[in-house]
DNA sequence: AAAAAAAGTTAACATATGTATACTTTAAAT
DNA sequence: ATTTAAAGTATACATATGTTAACTTTTTTT
């Protein structure tokens, strides 16, 4: 009997890593994988678990760039030739754990120089990212902040939602502070105040802290595209 | 007698088009080289002439992503095999007169794959962009419409910037509607008035309708980062 | 040259968001 | 179990930005 397995591009990868003996990490919940700014020689690729990257203002506050929920690679903005060894992020655990393979920069970029489908893996990989960038700076830039939580309840669907009876359950505990951080908004009471908009017009419920997106169309009637 | 050149990637990738006998167009200001949403089956590089590309949202009003106003790939967003071939974007010649190379899309994608030094180009081009863009959302996002405003004026000092006795001059004409697509701001009687307040504060002046910035410091103290 | 369209300017008022504070509830640390 | 810190909620007021309108100036079209 012959199984013909279809990997996906991530699959591949995450295979290829197995194979080639590359070393595990793994961390708890709140901790810190890398630190925005500092020195790092190392690419990790999530394995399983969920992080955050964010990067920390000069004056204190938190920009939120994204959750990453499913094996991915963590951040390839340097390559092997990069003169800046910076991490370009905050990756934080939000998870109880998370799991990542860890590789040598350096390493990582040769496997991906010797084998076309990693060059490929990669070349999608930036092109995905940037095509989500520019959307997501459009839907940034052309809504007020209303529209940009709607968005961002919008994102948690596809991220963490689970379909039940009465809406989509978003299984992930977010607080109004990570929504300011994701949105741009200045403090978790102005979030709360348009939360509390939502829930009078049934749009949202919230139990156990975790959001019921009950009215998916109000959503995408706030989100400009 | 030997001279060794050493060429930029982009000037690589120019000098391949042009020995590879690559077609050239011209088009005149105020055309449009594409329209987004449209099927397109060619890959343009600009070779001279200044290009905005812009997104039309559903409602009318349009998203301006960005200036080109030196030689580089117009868009890479689709590739050989992504099964969308419509355009991302707008396209619009903003000079007298722009030049393009015009390749087809599948032509364009042979030539990188059968050559390396256009491979590193290409993952460059993403790299670099992905990273610009990741730094223009945070600064869209954690930033007022002042702060928009501020960082996009600071902008156009690398675009078109050229150095005076008392400031920089942008030697480019920018409408108050060219500035609101860029910042999300809804009307060019908003934008003027942020603008009478840098003009209040000594910040910029205009001349001949373009802006010469006075007190760059007071632009960057705006922008958070 | 005249007419029309596009762009700049200002003002008045409406609405959205920021800011500060106080208090309550929940989670984390001891 | 108790204490402390973090997070949610609500309110009042300040400020930024949206909206509309009127008018002026400049550019483009006829």
């Amino acid at each position: 009997m012959i199984i013909k397995m279809v990997l996906t591009d991530i699959e591949y990868l995450m295979n290829y890593l197995e194979e080639h003996q590359v070393p595990k990490i793994k961390k708890k919940r709140h901790t810190y994988l890398t630190y925005h700014g500092l020195s790092e020689h190392y690419t990790y690729i999530l394995k399983d678990g969920i992080i955050k990257n964010s990067i920390i203002l000069k004056d204190g506050r938190e920009f939120n760039l994204s959750y990453i929920a499913k094996p991915d690679v963590i951040s390839l903005l340097r390559d092997e030739v990069s003169r800046s060894t910076d991490q370009p992020f905050n990756v934080r655990i939000e998870s109880d754990y998370a799991t990542f393979y860890q590789v040598k920069r350096v390493t990582f970029w040769d496997y991906v120089n010797r084998n076309p489908k990693l060059q490929n893996y990669v070349k999608n990989y930036y092109r995905k990212k940037l095509s989500e960038n520019i959307f997501r700076l459009q839907r940034m830039v052309m809504n007020g902040k209303k529209g940009a939580i709607c968005g961002f309840l919008y994102s948690l669907i596809d991220l963490f939602g689970r379909k039940i009876e009465n809406g989509w359950l978003i299984d992930f505990i977010v607080t109004n502070d990570d929504i300011a951080g994701f949105c741009g908004i200045s403090s978790r009471s102005s979030v709360n105040r348009t939360l509390k908009d939502l829930r009078n017009d049934g749009v949202i419920t919230i139990k156990n802290h975790k959001f019921i997106i009950q009215d998916i169309n109000y959503l995408m009637d706030q989100i400009a595209n």
